[in-house]
DNA sequence: CGATAAGCGGACCGCGCGGTCAACTTGTTA
DNA sequence: TAACAAGTTGACCGCGCGGTCCGCTTATCG
């Protein structure tokens, strides 16, 4: 993963607290939001709160680390749907395996957010490459209109899980439908010229 | 505003501070966020820290206020409306004036939050009335396609904000942009059917 | 103007957080 | 299996927060 050339093999327990400890993270921040106490999470991963700090030597890193697995996993769905025969059908599929992932409010955020450390960053590039090309190939497919760009699509990935998260004993996949609206606005039919120019990363 | 019949007039210099603490929070919370220390907007406002909680018991009491009234605006707006020739170009206009106000993230989401206190729950359910209507009237104009609902519009509704706020240097207009593009997603022209029942409040 | 109570301020409190550390346990390796 | 480094632990620390309280100030009104 982000293991620069320093490469000393984890030990097998620790490896494997490791692994335990970004489960329960991610499970108390969905459960939680972001507030989630550190001592919370060591205790559901069941080891004790030092060790996390041995892991993750901050609480940040922590959650960096879940934001890269995050975004490493879609950027791999997205690459394997890239030589799609469909582009627009393809683009449709990605943005539902990204709704998919049952992600929290803050988390979903932080995928996109700016202000991160540089290996985040890297991994936000790759994840932005694959959207982008995506993007691109379902308008020159004509799925999607002229006017949008990788980046308008990069942007409104969240926004559907970001809508139905307002609703309190929503089905599951309530955020299918906003999604549906929202792709509908990115067909070329009836689509009316945007008021302001697309945004840059 | 939401004076239950104990009115007691307020001291004139009473009522200043006020003003001035609704305010102050509202920038406060603009710039960092609902974190945002309850000192740090007793200084910002110029008054001392036990102000605030006379005002305010609680810093959740504080964030409604700010909350209720947000609220209340955009209802006052949403109702002029009502009466607008052009159904549809009225709803626009309304979740233009809603994406105006200059939001920041969490105080958007409480807004439509489900887990308020019941003074709070009767003013958005003033405003989802007015968003309802709205929706409705621009349904049988044909401005809007035929399986889309009033709640989904008042889900809808803050979408835009959330988007390009992941934009760091962004234009503050640039909401505008994907509100264009979800709006084109509600029209009729090019619509396909969606995949999940609308949900209710 | 003078009395009164509404309003104000800021030192103070306790809590829970992120983060540290030194004594202890355990996987690893020859 | 012995020896060592890697890993674990939980008591502990300091800080900053939301909230309290009481002595002081000041708007209000007869």
């Amino acid at each position: 993963m982000t293991t620069p050339p320093d490469a000393r093999p984890l030990r097998a327990d620790a490896a494997r607290n490791r692994a335990l400890l970004l489960a329960a993270a991610a499970d108390e921040f969905a459960e939680h939001g972001l507030e989630a106490s550190v001592a919370d999470i060591a205790r559901r991963a069941g080891v004790g709160k030092g060790t996390v700090f041995r892991h993750f030597p901050t609480k940040d890193d922590l959650i960096a680390a879940i934001v890269v697995d995050r975004i490493n996993d879609l950027r791999t769905a997205g690459e394997q749907l890239l030589d799609a025969e469909d582009a627009g059908a393809a683009l449709l599929e990605f943005l539902t395996i990204a709704g998919g992932q049952r992600q929290q409010r803050d988390l979903s955020f932080l995928m996109g957010s700016a202000e991160w450390k540089p290996d985040v960053k890297r991994a936000q590039a790759g994840l932005f490459q694959a959207v982008e090309g995506l993007a691109v190939r379902a308008r020159e497919h004509g799925a999607v209109r002229e006017d949008v760009t990788g980046t308008d699509v990069f942007l409104l990935m969240c926004a559907p899980n970001y809508v139905s998260e307002y609703v309190p004993n929503a089905s599951p996949d309530l955020w299918q439908r906003y999604l549906a609206i929202i792709f509908d606005g990115l067909r070329p039919e009836g689509a009316h010229a945007l008021p302001q120019p697309p945004p840059t990363l």
